[in-house]
DNA sequence: GGCCTATGTTGACAGCGGCAAGATCGAAGA
DNA sequence: TCTTCGATCTTGCCGCTGTCAACATAGGCC
């Protein structure tokens, strides 16, 4: 891992790294790949022996921002009492929140097709977070895993959550994007307990 | 309206219309100014006379995104019957409806800072789509305007339409993007349905 | 010790958005 | 009717971008 020498040692881990600041300095649309080799103090072209072009990097820069997601949601829950419903609204809160903290990781992941979808890792990280929701709702609705009434019930609550997360992370619901801390929690909350569970 | 000239008559209509094109095949990500002059046999810098930038061209083309997703909503309500809380729900349809039929068009308003919000013009357009839900939610639920009830109602409704909109839209929720037609509808209004309007 | 491959660098290319300078046209006023 | 003037459109340039090919370096394996 040394820091001046003609190879790097871990590029791949700071390139990942600028890209996560350029990413938050630039937003999703203005990524520039050139900007974020500048910034991890390399040349332009270092990045493509580790990721191939710039859809490589935002595709591996998207399999993180799941797992970050999904560690928002948990936050949460960690935070919340055991209850299943009550975990199922702190998930609903972790999304806002990782919304709201990581808004450009949240558009690479939910509104962006620069990164390859098709790719494995990030197809799985996908995954994880759909399968992360699905079971919180399994068991706060006590519904069978993989039956329609699941996969209907999960559809609701997870387009709530991320209705509210998209909104207010672009600050189209200025009644709630104008809050914060403990206010905008009660507010996303009141709103998360307008879909049925039971 | 001459065809040929050198003064082209009505530029400025035929950028937006080929802008639309553009945006349709590329993406709000690939947007590109020069193809769009391209697409409508144009010098790449004549777009530059009305509208000044790329951002000018885009802010516009949000401003008629916003009247065709009223539209949208608008064609489903007049469809259904006159039952107000019938008429929230045809319009939840209309949201994902213009989501699914222009998505670019979509993203460009809900998941792009490429346009320019504080333009009046845009801005207008935006507040007469929330004005539009708005009074349909105070219709169904009997809140007063402007009241917090009102707002917080119309926050739980909003997001469950743009919820289910984007990520339907997006093919995250295979368990609806893989429907087509009525059984689509049937999904998105059950979805819709949970949301609590009384 | 000597090669070999992974990891860097440099330089080129086309396409992009924006700007400046010139060409063209239509219309308003002498 | 003629002329001038401003709006509209073109051409050409700039620096930026992502990608590619060619070359440099260094660390590991025989």
């Amino acid at each position: 891992m040394k820091a001046e020498s003609y190879h790097h040692g871990d590029l791949r881990r700071a390139l990942l790294d600028a890209a996560l600041v350029e990413l938050a300095d630039q937003g999703v649309e203005a990524f520039s790949l050139r900007r974020v080799a500048r910034r991890a103090g390399v040349s332009h072209a270092a990045p493509a022996h580790h990721f191939g072009d710039v859809q490589g990097l935002l595709t591996a820069l998207a399999a993180e921002g799941y797992q970050r997601f999904i560690a928002a949601m948990q936050a949460r829950q960690d935070a919340a009492g055991s209850d299943p419903q009550e975990a199922v609204l702190a998930a609903g809160l972790g999304y806002v929140d990782f919304a709201l903290a990581e808004t450009a990781l949240f558009r690479l992941i939910h509104a962006s097709n620069k990164p390859d979808y098709e790719d494995p890792a990030l197809a799985a990280a996908g995954a994880a977070a759909y399968g992360h929701i699905s079971a919180l709702v399994a068991e706060a609705t006590g519904c069978a895993l993989c039956s329609p009434e699941l996969t209907s019930r999960v559809a609701a609550i997870w387009a709530q959550s991320h209705g509210l997360a998209d909104l207010v992370s672009n600050g189209r619901l200025t009644s709630i994007s104008s809050l914060t801390g403990a206010e905008r929690d009660r507010a996303i909350l009141t709103a998360l307990r307008r879909v049925l569970l039971d």
